[in-house]
Parts: C-alpha cells; structure tokens; sequence
DNA sequence: GTCTATAGCATGATAGAC
DNA sequence: GTCTATCATGCTATAGAC
C-alpha cells in the first residue's frame, strides 16, 4: 500500500487536510476506529502517513478533529432547521431523521463517536458539550411553541428535550438495521401524538376514568 | 502478560467457558472489538490463550456467542416481563431500562454489538432477528391491550413497537452519556402519553379544533 | 483440553531526504 | 510540509509438550 493515490486533489494548498478529513470519515465509519490504519486512510486520501502527523499530530488527534468539525456542523444544522419555528423544526428534524439513518457513514460513525466518548474523557466531555446545545435548542423551542399556544406540556422541556433526542438516535439505530421499519414521518408523527398526550393530562394523575 | 490468572474458576470441568465469556464481556465493553486482546481477556479469565483456541475456535467466534447468549438472556428477559401483563410489561420495561443504561458494561456491549453487525452479515442477521423477536413481543402485547380495552391505537402496532426500542436505545445512550438527564419512570411516563396522545387523535387528522 | 513458546504479520509512529 | 523507508511493538493464530 501506501501507494493508492486513489483520489488526490490537485493543486490545492491545504487540500491535503480536506482529503484527509474526509478519507478518515470513510475508513473510520467502515472499520471502526482500532480497525481503521492510518496507511489506508492516507491511502485513500491521496497522501503520504506522514502527512497525517505532520497535519494532525496522531491518529487519535485525527479522530478528534473529525469529530470536532462534524458536530460542529450538525449543531449549526439543527439551529437553522429550529429558527424556522415549531412546525418547520419538526419537519426539519424528520427530514434529518432520515437523511442520518439512511446514511451509513454517518450511523456508523454516530456510533464510534459515542463509543469512544465512553473511553476517553476528552472526547465525552467535547460529546457531551455538543448534545447539550442540541437539547437547549430544543428547550427552547418548545418554550416557545408553549409561549404562542399557552398549552402546557406535563413534563419539564429538558426532560422533553432528551425524549426528542433519544428517540431520534434510537430510530437511526433501528432505521440501519431494518430500513423498512421506520417508514418517513414517523418521527414527527411520534412527536406530535407525545405532545398531545402530554397536554392532555397532568403529571400527577395515573389514567382515571378511562 | 498471559501470566495473570486474575480470577481463575477452580475445579470446574467446563469452568473455562464460562470464565472466557465472562472476561470477554468485560474486556470487548471496555476495549471494543478491535481494541480487545485475545491476550488480555485470557489472562482476566485465568486461563491461557490456547483455551479460547480449543473452546471457540477464533476470537471472533468468541464475540459471537457472547453475543449469542446474551441476545437470549435478553429476548427471555423481556418475554417473561411482558407476560406478566400491560401494566407489569410496561413497568419491566422501565426497569430493564434503568438496569441496562446504568451498566457501563451493558450499554458499551449493545453499541459494540450494533457496530459488528453492521460490518458483519452473519451478527447482522442474528441481531436483526433478535431485535425481531424484541418488537414482535411488544406488538403482542400492545394487541392485547388494545382488545382488553377497546381504544384503537392511531398506529400500526409493528411502528409503534418500533418507537418503544428505538425509545429504550435511545435512552440508554443518553443516560450513559449524562446519568441526571434521564429520571427513573421518564420512559414508562413517555410511552403512556403516547399512547394517550395516539389514541385521542386519527392518524389522517392533523391538530383540528382548539 | 490446556499449557508455553513462537511464528508471521500488521500496526502506529518516526527519521531524514527533498 | 510532504515524501519513502524503517523501527519497535503488539497482534492473532498455531505447534507441540503434557
């Protein structure tokens, strides 16, 4: 190996990082990271394995700057999808719902992230920080759809917060496993039923009458 | 190393199975996969590294009935839960829940067995099969519940079925991820309103009236 | 069936030319 | 900054004694 040269960008002054990134996406998604070699990732990024560390330092600290450019971009995405309101944050949540799950890349390296967060406190903390600001923009969001309908939940908007976003990892997770299983819309359709069923009866009260 | 003998299982005849998948679960949950040594998980175990060879036959074959007999730990575990009834399977559930996300072990073995079958057709197909029997479970007794009460459902049991795991994974995730954000009863509370939220509105009907 | 010892190979990281 | 060549180490799996 180290001889691939499969896809080198041309001409580019730093587009050796981008191919980097973006070969280390691929081969960290598809083998895992103890499984992925730093040779096949400079292989099929065009480059040399010495460009890895002279650009990223290690392979550990190439892994933490992809996790860290990717969470910044899915943070900055579900902002946008969230300033367009309640009901067009839902279906921007559906669409990304299925955009994810039908992703394998992305599934897989969902779940790398996470399973490396477990096992070095830098990259927990820096996992942690990034779902934190993805539940305060849900909060918030639901605040407001509270403020403008006057409706009450029944259940605090953190804990709503972490419903929305446990059940999306959970419906990647399921989506990747059988396809066919979580058809498109039932997210918000899970979404919107909660709510419902929320408003409808305090938090005290255990299904009387019936 | 190979030296260790942490936990050696005196006298057993057929002990060395068992001491092997026990140090396997620890050490795949803690090392992953490609992070696991044949080494180490035989030194925790006690024994030597030609044990795993004679008994298993590979180090993959080792995770394989690790994960085979966990799966059916797991499928007995929820069926005897669940026949306890609607009321006692839903509050099981939520045990099962709280017990499994609080394991570190548990919940680092689901994501590691996750990641395996989607590189590996044959864990993929036993996994898929597993959570088959999960969800075909679920939708039994959601049907049960149904025609002891007469409510429709406003959702194929199979979907919501699907909605309960991807729930429980979900939730796992995010427990493990920041324990505080995941109250005990948060799951059972969820799945109750959704069911009331699904029930009160047909599935064609989008928010009429107040 | 279980041990010790080792083969055979792949890996992460570095050195030094350019 | 990027390359090629190499080092040192760790790995899975096997051989052969008991």
């Amino acid at each position: 190996m180290a001889e691939v040269r499969r896809r080198r960008a041309r001409g580019g002054v730093a587009r050796t990082r981008e191919a980097l990134l973006q070969a280390a996406a691929e081969i960290f998604a598809e083998r895992g990271y103890d499984g992925a070699s730093v040779d096949e990732i400079a292989g099929t990024a065009g480059v040399s394995v010495g460009s890895i560390y002279s650009r990223f330092g290690s392979k550990r600290d190439l892994f933490r700057e992809l996790m860290s450019e990717y969470m910044e971009r899915d943070l900055a995405r579900v902002r946008d999808g969230f300033a367009a309101g309640p009901e067009g944050g839902l279906r921007v949540l559906d669409d990304l719902l299925q955009e994810t799950a039908a992703s394998r890349r992305q599934t897989l390296l969902d779940a790398e992230t996470w399973a490396s967060a477990m096992r070095s406190p830098r990259l927990r903390s820096m996992l942690a920080e990034h779902e934190n600001g993805v539940r305060s923009a849900a909060a918030e969001l639901v605040q407001q759809e509270r403020a403008a309908t006057g409706h009450e939940l029944g259940m605090p908007d953190d804990e709503f917060a972490v419903v929305l976003t446990a059940l999306f990892h959970g419906l990647c997770r399921q989506h990747r496993l059988a396809p066919g299983s979580v058809p498109r819309g039932l997210y918000a359709r899970t979404v919107l039923a909660l709510a419902r069923g929320l408003a409808e009866q305090p938090p005290g009260a255990d299904r009387p009458g019936h």
